[in-house]
DNA sequence: CGAGTTTGACCAGCGC
DNA sequence: GCGCTGGTCAAACTCG
């Protein structure tokens, strides 16, 4: 499989993501994916608005990513009725839409595919991935968009309880920077 | 030989 | 209850 790296906006100068290149993604494009308007302020990656959307430099050129805080456990947050059953909860999920024409970014972490399906309404199918490294449970999803096909949804589930194992940043490090650029 | 991928089967949740 | 769909498992397979 060919991975190309990512690179996230590091190097850039402050003020150089002011342009969005790519429209709001629906939530219904993407499954499950709940989008909110408000900060959901408290977790370890609430930082950023959701719907807000950086410009980022990659190997194949600049990248709109956008990131949507999103919450696929939502529904069991609501009031329901009660059942015997322990309701699951489930850790929350990020989701990036990035233009490229390769579905796996470098990220920087070891990924192993677990499973791969065909998706309703999308002639490509969803690819499912856990984080290799020991004691991390964290899972992502990759999906590309029938619509566009450009465009790669990549969902991440839970947060890496380990440094990258590459030497470049990690994904706090990314988020970060998310949020200093989002913050102008 | 170990790590990662492929792919069919299985399971759970949900809507009708 | 049944069918559909998303998510996961695990055996077989590939690759370096």
């Amino acid at each position: 499989m060919e991975n190309y790296p990512l690179r996230f906006p590091s190097q850039q100068p402050s003020g150089s993501f002011s342009t969005p290149c790519l429209s709001l993604l629906p939530a219904d494009m993407i499954g499950d994916i709940q989008v909110f308007d408000t900060l959901q302020g408290g977790n370890s990656a609430g930082f950023l608005r959701s719907k807000d959307v950086v410009e980022v430099p990659t190997s194949q050129g600049y990248g709109a990513y956008q990131l949507m805080e999103s919450f696929a456990g939502s529904r069991e947050n609501e009031e329901k009725p009660s059942k015997k059953k322990e309701k699951k909860v489930r850790k929350p999920r990020y989701a990036f839409q990035t233009r490229s024409h390769v579905d796996v970014l470098d990220d920087g972490y070891r990924w192993r595919k677990y499973g791969q399906k065909a998706v309703k309404n999308n002639r490509f199918p969803r690819s499912y991935y856990k984080c290799t490294h020991q004691g991390c449970s964290v899972k992502k999803q990759v999906q590309r968009l029938s619509r566009d096909e450009g465009i790669v949804v990549t969902t991440y589930e839970g947060v890496h309880t380990h440094p990258t194992e590459k030497p470049h940043d990690n994904f706090q490090d990314i988020l970060n920077q998310m949020q200093i650029y989002s913050n102008f």
